[in-house]
DNA sequence: TATGAATGAGCGTTCATTCAT
DNA sequence: TATGAATGAACGCTCATTCAT
């Protein structure tokens, strides 16, 4: 009985394993981790960790492409049927809360920045899921250009560029930091500063950017 | 009596070694860089380091507020007799420069980010950094507003935060694919898009987001 | 399927290796033994040492609760259905053997010595068998004077003080001059001193102390 | 000015050296003393150390010696112009005022215990000692029988070990447990013990060996 | 499918010792 | 006579990995 999928306490799957290990793996880093860790908090023994995977490497590879896809699909599923615009506000707040996630923060940030320089494969993964997500956003201010909702001289590789930019940037700050940077008020302000900046010459101003004074 | 800064034997100073120590750092991480490794790089053995250091973490502490003075001097120096716009400006301009150069790069970034849940004290020191680095530009932001130059009804704190997000971010992604992220550009556009932003009611509108194609 | 009590590769148990464990230390000091030195004779890795044990100090402790209570136990078998001035002469007896011993010897001495000042558990464990071991000796003085066998106005603790003393001197001089120091004539002497003047005041005094040239 | 042998704060001579030196491996051992410490706590370097002394070791044994020197001068000073009896008495008084001093103490149970098995010339000079201390006491008790103030059929030879064993066995517990174990009351209990034995046929026997009931 | 004993390489650190000055 | 930089060997310990069961 009770196979949900996570069996009760002992004998976790393939599956609860890259969970836990992702866990662990974005709280204390790659090489911060120890397999006897991930083992211990999976209430299993290291040996059966060998079993579902090769190496310490397999297991980081197989839980960062689990956590990636979520990612991504998360994100997509926030933008059907969204105008541009407001494609663009939300993918910053969907970010924010995965930031905020009790399980799933972290992830991206440590283990892209610790694979610099260490970790090809990786590497290889993340440069592809910021490459995804820079041309998705891209995407995105293209088609408010065409439908004319954005101004159209913008260069909208460097728009997406910059909007991963400051994800990336207030995230880091944010776990740096969490009492002072407030992270949602800062992506609200660049996003604003953004779309602004991108209203076709014609279109009104908003008051944007002035708040607790 | 050999007195041409590094004396006797073959040695390395105490300056010499956090130099080779934080690129080192900067460059494999802290979990990631032996003492053996910093040894082998400074041509001594390890026993010397721990005659200068008392611990890895002592060295990495001393690598480390070496650094953050150096970084937030060239800062300093960039902005001397410059319009806060012009300042803005040239902040990026240095921290593009500081992402290229050979020596220095990447400390920030991976400490940083490797330090978060795992390395309390350095954790502190980078908070302190980036607390001073939004304040300073906080302080440039207000003095564009007191002089007229900037509009003065933006949220100073929240435009500091947004651009240093935006550095942050921008030079990871660039440590990450440093073949397809355009750094200068990206950075550009963020300052471009933010000034133009800031701009008092009445001034005319550069144009800007000259897309390279 | 292998159980003869040390099962596969080339293994010693967790037992097997306080045997070993103990016997560098009785010989060597706890800190005059490596784990490597214990590793080698034990013909494991030190590896194999941690994955049993959680430190050298984990293992000194067990090591040294094994040793403490085979000791008592023999001290105790050896009272059984003895008189109290028997008892008091087998007690030494087999103080004496066990410091002739090939295996167990030394380890008392040395390691409580050691742990002075240095080491607060140890110590701590050292200090309990001292103590259990004057009490076992003052109840069997004790014994003896309410039997009437020993003189009644003797101060038992004092007795059984001065008896752990002389056990503790003579085996301490015997590891440190076994050649010319006799060890088991020292105790005997010392005994028959302490039982003849135990003895009631009307009881014939006893020759002991006949001189080997 | 000031030469008075030990100079202001620096320049610790040699003899200064051995005298922090002994208390250092009095007090952690001959292992758990580092070059470094003395230095420290002798406020010079380690090289002035080396200056003086061409080994660890040679430091250990000059230290001994100068400690032993001292140590067998009081013995014999206790003993001047004095009767065997006394003799045996004040010997077992010094050993105890030795224990409690605040510099001199364990020096000789610590690092005699630890040269066992590990370190010969220091052995052999703690051996030396042990034999000259049991010479100097059969001696005391042959002059006794000699005079008739003692029993001559006593084996003075074990009549010393004992004693010295007492001596030796009092001293290590009381390291052991200064609390719990009553250093003096043993060593008087014992000698009168000794005494009483010793007393020749005819004379009258003290009451001794009850107290604090 | 999972366990647990074991390995072997490596790491941070200590320390006696050397030596140019 | 003394310093202080440096060495090199060891030590306690960790950890990814292997393998018989």
């Amino acid at each position: 009985m009770a196979t949900d999928g996570r069996t009760r306490r002992n004998g976790a799957g393939r599956r609860d394993l890259t969970e836990i290990a992702i866990n662990c793996f974005a709280r204390h880093g790659y090489q911060g981790t120890s397999i006897d860790r991930i083992a211990r908090e999976a209430g299993v023994t290291k040996g059966a960790i060998y079993h579902h995977f090769r190496s310490k490497e397999d297991l980081l590879a197989a839980a960062v492409r689990d956590r990636i896809g979520e990612f991504e699909t998360r994100v997509q599923n926030a933008c059907r049927d969204a105008a541009p615009d407001e494609s663009l506000r939300r993918i910053a707040e969907v970010c924010a809360e995965h930031a905020r996630s009790e399980d799933r923060p972290r992830f991206a940030i440590k283990l892209m920045v610790e694979s610099i320089e260490t970790n090809a494969p990786v590497l290889e993964e993340m440069r592809g899921m910021m490459r995804r997500f820079r041309a998705f956003l891209r995407n995105i201010v293209r088609a408010g250009q065409d439908s004319g909702l954005l101004r159209s001289d913008a260069d909208a590789d460097a728009v997406a560029a910059a909007y991963t930019s400051a994800v990336i940037g207030a995230e880091t700050q944010f776990y740096l930091d969490p009492k002072r940077f407030s992270l949602e008020h800062t992506l609200e302000t660049f996003v604003s500063q953004m779309l602004d900046n991108l209203r076709p010459a014609g279109a009104a101003q908003t008051l944007q950017g002035r708040s607790d004074p």
